[in-house]
RNA sequence: GGAGAGGUGGCCGAGCGGUCGAAGGCGUUCGCCUGCUAAGCGAAUAGGGGGUUAAAGCUCCCUCGAGGGUUCAAAUCCCUCCCUCUCCGCCA
């Protein structure tokens, strides 16, 4: 959610946002929908005090005067409910809008409306070329993957992931957690059934209903990522300024519909509806928030350079950013088996729209603020597996464990 | 799943139709006092949204788990839901 003041303050920031998002909205309209229903409202407040000043006036009165005042008071109830079912509806008319909006864009988000418009920023290690095994066909030759039985037992983009592969993944999270608890960042496992306030809050919800799993039954959720968890996680809180930054890493199971992705990415678990993932989250003062941005994309490449997976960086186009980020960076690695750069993570930051609908804030000398929040991947499992069989593959097939899993794993090659 | 008890401000806790956004305590902040510390004294101290203002301020409305209802008037009465705790059952 968008601070409702920019419309008064500096609408055509408003509209510039929108504009570099590709969205058609009608601001002026919006704008007079807003002064209307601000009018109305005070409108009913008038008539609520008046109302609430005439009940008091009964209490002290007595006989026929008694009987006056509470019959004055009744008129204005009822004028008042009159008055206030006006206002609500115009505040729902113009919640629904508002609500709907993603959230500025960040003047330094690259320019475009699709993924290829991402700016690269920079490149890191050697992508090889040649002829390489993908995972899938290392998986199959090696026994560490079957995605023929998960397709029998759950249907289409699912998989087992299996023996030597599995060990490779506790490593993966292991060596993360290893690496971001020393920066402040608490080690969390979150619910992954949620209500929709926490989809709400995070952005999710409205936008992307369509690829959230529901459990209707109970009205709950399965969340995409931990973000969801973790931002609301505070929600309804004023945070300590001292507290401030709070980093969590989240290791959380994943569940993504993939709706509308008929055909694409279908070989392997590189797209599938289910997958492991830990992340970043931080909620930030709001000066900090660049800063942390950049710590989170500095955390993200020091975990792919550590394991000497070749990647790019990649500052994604506004028209193609989420609704809760105002600027975004993926990091591409290569894979050698598609023979081309592909996201494994992703960090956003979404300054005050999700902590204005989760209503996290912080005590500041003057006042309580919003905090910002930031999340950022730190090891997306599935894909990063991939990377890894599929750069650390030798002629023969033989995959080497890269040296700073090799504690984690016991092993120092698969086959 | 069954039975019971609760959800009030940063925390504890009173209130159970009007004078209550809410006693009292703790905590915090500021000031005073005390030659240190502790204690003592005084004052301030919930959140959100409007109006007005250059700002400070003034003012109005909403919020006592959430949402409905009754009433001129609801923290207080009624309904639904959510959550917490205790006991029983089940269970990794």
């Amino acid at each position: 959610m968008i601070d409702p003041r920019i419309l008064r303050s500096e609408p055509e920031a408003l509209a510039a946002s929108l504009q570099r998002r590709g969205i058609e909205l009608d601001i002026d309209s919006l704008i007079a929908l807003d002064v209307r229903r601000r009018n109305e409202r005070v409108a009913a407040e008038e008539l609520r005090a008046e109302q609430k000043n005439a009940g008091k006036s009964i209490s002290q009165a007595q006989g026929h005067e008694r009987d006056a005042a509470i019959a004055r008071a009744g008129e204005l109830s009822e004028a008042y409910k009159t008055a206030l079912a006006t206002a609500d509806a115009l505040d729902a008319e113009f919640n629904e809008i508002w609500a709907s909006l993603p959230n500025v864009v960040d003047e330094t988000a690259a320019d475009g409306t699709e993924e290829e418009d991402a700016e690269e920023l920079r490149r890191w290690g050697e992508p090889e070329d040649g002829d390489f095994l993908d995972h899938l066909e290392l998986g199959e030759k090696h026994g560490f993957l079957d995605v023929q039985r998960a397709a029998k037992v759950s249907g289409s983009r699912f998989g087992f992931i299996l023996g030597p592969l599995v060990r490779l993944e506790f490593a993966l999270v292991n060596y993360a957690m290893d690496r971001l608890e020393p920066h402040g960042f608490v080690p969390v496992v979150p619910p992954v059934l949620v209500r929709d306030h926490a989809l709400f809050g995070t952005g999710f919800f409205p936008g992307d209903r369509d690829q959230v799993y529901a459990l209707a039954d109970d009205d709950l959720y399965l969340v995409g990522t931990s973000e969801v968890s973790l931002a609301a996680m505070h929600a309804d809180e004023i945070l300590d300024k001292d507290d401030l930054p709070l980093r969590y890493a989240g290791f959380s199971t994943c569940f993504r519909r993939e709706s509308g992705t008929y055909g694409k990415d279908t070989r392997g678990i590189f797209r599938v509806h289910q997958f492991d993932k830990v992340e970043m989250f931080s909620f930030v003062h709001p000066d900090t928030a660049r800063d942390e941005h950049d710590f989170l994309l500095a955390r993200e490449e020091e975990l792919v350079q550590g394991l000497g997976i070749p990647y790019r960086v990649m500052n994604i186009a506004a028209g193609d950013l989420g609704s809760s980020a105002a600027k975004k960076y993926d990091i591409e690695a290569w894979f050698p088996g598609q023979g081309r750069y592909r996201e494994i993570t992703s960090t956003s930051n979404t300054t005050d729209y999700q902590s204005r609908r989760l209503k996290i804030r912080f005590r500041d000398d003057d006042g309580n603020r919003l905090v910002y929040t930031l999340n950022g991947t730190a090891i997306a499992v599935g894909r990063w597996l991939i990377a890894l069989v599929e750069n650390y593959q030798e002629p023969d097939g033989t995959i080497v464990i890269p040296e700073a899993l090799r504690d984690y794993v016991g092993f120092e090659t698969i086959g």
